[in-house]
DNA sequence: TAGATTGTTAATCGATTAACAATC
DNA sequence: TAGATTGTTAATCGATTAACAATC
């Protein structure tokens, strides 16, 4: 019930190059930056940064900046990288074996449990010690796992039902690879990596640069 | 030199999508469609669709809508889909490969001639006929086969020198996965697929949702 | 204290939505 | 013709940038 006024989607999507950059910085044994410092890293105005960040509080000093490691870990704080969640993966075919060797999971606090396909060839391997499952038995799986998060990277003419299956098994967030967009409840948030759009957009703006 | 008004990036993300439901709509046999019925299925309002479109040309018809098939088709010219790119990736890993595997480059017209990477291992393998060749010949590669757009899935560390390499022999687009931003000439596009960015932004939303 | 830089308010810019005349 | 729906202008909304007082 204790609603805070919502900070904007442009605002939130800038959060992780922040905390990429001020990671680097931290790794250089740098211990201040000012605002505009971090504009001359990142690109975007010092002015922009200094609104993004006041929308989480004030992590800065007037006439010092702010202290590299504070504000890190303020980020990391925000974007929940603390907590761990639990994970499975649907679709444990080429990009989904790709996702699950995926080095990215440790520092997002994803801990993946397990894969699940319907390939009787894949059943039973394992990547990165972690197993591949039927996919008849993810529901129970999620359940009894109390299972957070799904990750579906199945052709695009299963990602739904997959998606329905995690919503009844009462997953909460739904990571999709697949070229679709879901339908869920909307108490359940999907974040979509849609590779088709992506490089569509890459096609345009090579398009536009080269052939004008 | 014959610069047009410059349409925002903002409408560009939003082509992929309407290109996506008018493809599906087409299955379907459906042949018009209107704004309005096009905003029930996207999402966007109709007054925005309207507008997204109206930057290209006026595709419609006062008192019918759109023709599903000829919007389709003007939307993948948009999109430069109809020209052949020459495409090599570098970091031929397990997301190289899960990439190099992807069904969306004939889509998006480009045709994958090789790969590359660094590790002897790989180096003379075949991913669908494709190629792993030694990252060490690409600059000669590309030069020769006239190859205009490079993909990147190396880790971070190596990114950069491989943008570099891609820049001096000449390529035009990049397709980058590694979790950095790439420092090129302003006359190479960059299209980033960031996974950690995307996973963490996952994060934040589900805590936002949940943890409140 | 003087200089630097934040936090925050105000101004500007750009993108979205609303409205409606044009017209199929 | 009457009804529907576009193309487009105008209004609104939201996000970015500028400015500066507060303060370390």
């Amino acid at each position: 019930m204790e609603r805070e006024n919502k900070v904007s989607m442009a605002v939130i999507r800038r959060l992780p190059k922040y905390y990429r950059y001020l990671g680097e910085l931290l790794d250089k044994d740098i211990t201040r930056i000012s605002s505009h410092e971090l504009s001359n890293i990142t690109g975007f105005t010092a002015s922009q940064i200094r609104q993004d960040l006041n929308n989480f509080g004030g992590f800065g000093q007037q006439g010092y900046g702010y202290n590299v490691e504070e504000l890190h870990k303020q980020l990391g704080k925000i974007l929940g990288l603390e907590k761990i969640y639990k994970a499975v993966l649907v679709g444990a075919g080429n990009l989904g074996q790709a996702v699950a060797n995926y080095k990215g999971f440790e520092d997002a606090g994803f801990k993946l449990l397990a894969l699940f396909d319907k390939n009787p060839k894949l059943i039973g391997l394992k990547i990165r010690d972690i197993e591949i499952l039927d996919v008849d038995n993810v529901e129970e799986f999620i359940s009894k796992n109390e299972v957070e998060i799904g990750i579906i990277t199945t052709p695009k003419e299963h990602a739904q039902s997959v998606a329905d299956k995690f919503v009844k098994s009462n997953i909460k967030g739904i990571w999709n690879f697949a070229p679709t967009d879901l339908k869920v409840p909307e108490d359940i948030v999907v974040e979509n990596v849609h590779l088709n759009e992506s490089l569509f957009i890459l096609s345009y703006m090579y398009k536009e640069k080269n052939e004008k």
